[in-house]
DNA sequence: CGTATCTCAGATGAACTGAGATTT
DNA sequence: CAAATCTCAGTTTATCTGAGATAC
C-alpha cells in the first residue's frame, strides 16, 4: 500500500518545484519591468486583456484570482491609461476591459524582451519535452483549480 | 526572425501556468493544514528540515527564500516546538535546525494526507510524462534561479 | 579586516474577506 | 427576491530590505 503512493512522489516533486519557480520567475519579471511603471500582477492582467477584452469577473476566473483583487488591479491600469472601459451590451455594470493603444504597445514591448530572454537562457531546451511538460502542467492546473474552487465555494 | 522566438511561445505558456498552479496549490495546502497549527510557508521549511537538518542560510538557499525570512519562519517553528536548535561544530552562531519528534510526526501526517489527495485527484496521470515534466521544471528552475540570483547580487 | 551569521524591525506587494450599492 | 457586479476598505501572509551585533 505504500508503493501505491510512492508513485505519487514523482508528481509531488514536480509540484514542489512550483514554488521556487514562481518566486524566481516573479523576481525576474519584476526586474525586467523596471521602468515600465507596472507591477508583476498588473502585467499579468494586462496580458490577458491584450489576448481578449473581458469583464473583471471573467478575467479573475481565468487568472485564478479573486474578482475584488482583479478589480483593484484593473482600476490601477485604468488610472495609468493602459486599459479602457468598453460598454457591455449584455450588462451595463459589467463593462469590458480592453487595452488602450499605449497598453498594447507596452505589453508587446515587455513581452518581446521576455521572449528574447527565454531564448537566451532556455533556447536549447528540448521542444518535445516542453510539449509534454505543458500538457502535464495543464492537467495539474485543472486538478488544483477544481480543488481550490471546492474549498472556496460560497465566498 | 519571428519564427525564432515563436518556438519559445510553448515554453512561455508552460511558465505562464506556474502562477495559477502556485496559487491553487497554496490554497489547497492551506486548507489541508487547517487544524495543524502551521502556515504554508512553515510547512515548506519543516519539510526541508525533515529531509535534512540545515542551518538557516542553507535552508534559505535551497528554498530560494531570503535568509531573514527563513529565520523568522524557523523562529516560529521553534516557538511551536516543531524544530530544535542543534549545535554546529563548524560555527557557533550558525546552528542546525532539526525537526523535533513532534515536528516530524506532524509533517509525516500532513504529507501522507497530501499524497493520498494527489493519488485521488491525479493518480491516473501518465508517469512517463510526469518524469519528463519534472525534468523540464528542474531545468526552468535552475535557469530562473540563476537569473534571480544575478539580479539580487549584493543584497 | 571582510564575510557570514543571528536578530529585530519596518516596508511592500499580493491576495483574502467583508460589506454596501446597483443591476439583471 | 436571488444572483452577479462594482466599489471601498480592512486584514493577513509572504516576501523584501535595512541595520546592528557577533562570530569566523
Amino acid at each position: 500500500m505504500l508503493a501505491r503512493f510512492d508513485r505519487q512522489e514523482r508528481l509531488y516533486k514536480a509540484i514542489k518545484l512550483v514554488r521556487p519557480v514562481h518566486l524566481n520567475v516573479s523576481r525576474t519579471v519584476e526586474k525586467m519591468l523596471e521602468g515600465a511603471g507596472i507591477s508583476v500582477v498588473e502585467r499579468a492582467v494586462l496580458e490577458l486583456l491584450c489576448e481578449e477584452p473581458l469583464t473583471v469577473p471573467e478575467a479573475a476566473r481565468r487568472l485564478s484570482m479573486k474578482r475584488q483583487f482583479v478589480q483593484r488591479v484593473a482600476a490601477g491600469l485604468i488610472d495609468k491609461g493602459l486599459i479602457e472601459k468598453r460598454p457591455n451590451p449584455e450588462h451595463r455594470r459589467a463593462y469590458f476591459c480592453a487595452p488602450s493603444p499605449a497598453g498594447r504597445d507596452l505589453f508587446n514591448a515587455v513581452h518581446q524582451r521576455e521572449l528574447e530572454m527565454l531564448h537566451a537562457v532556455l533556447g536549447d531546451i528540448n521542444q518535445t519535452e516542453v510539449v509534454v511538460a505543458l500538457r502535464v502542467m495543464a492537467r495539474i492546473d485543472a486538478a488544483f483549480e477544481a480543488l481550490a474552487r471546492q474549498v472556496s465555494e460560497g465566498t
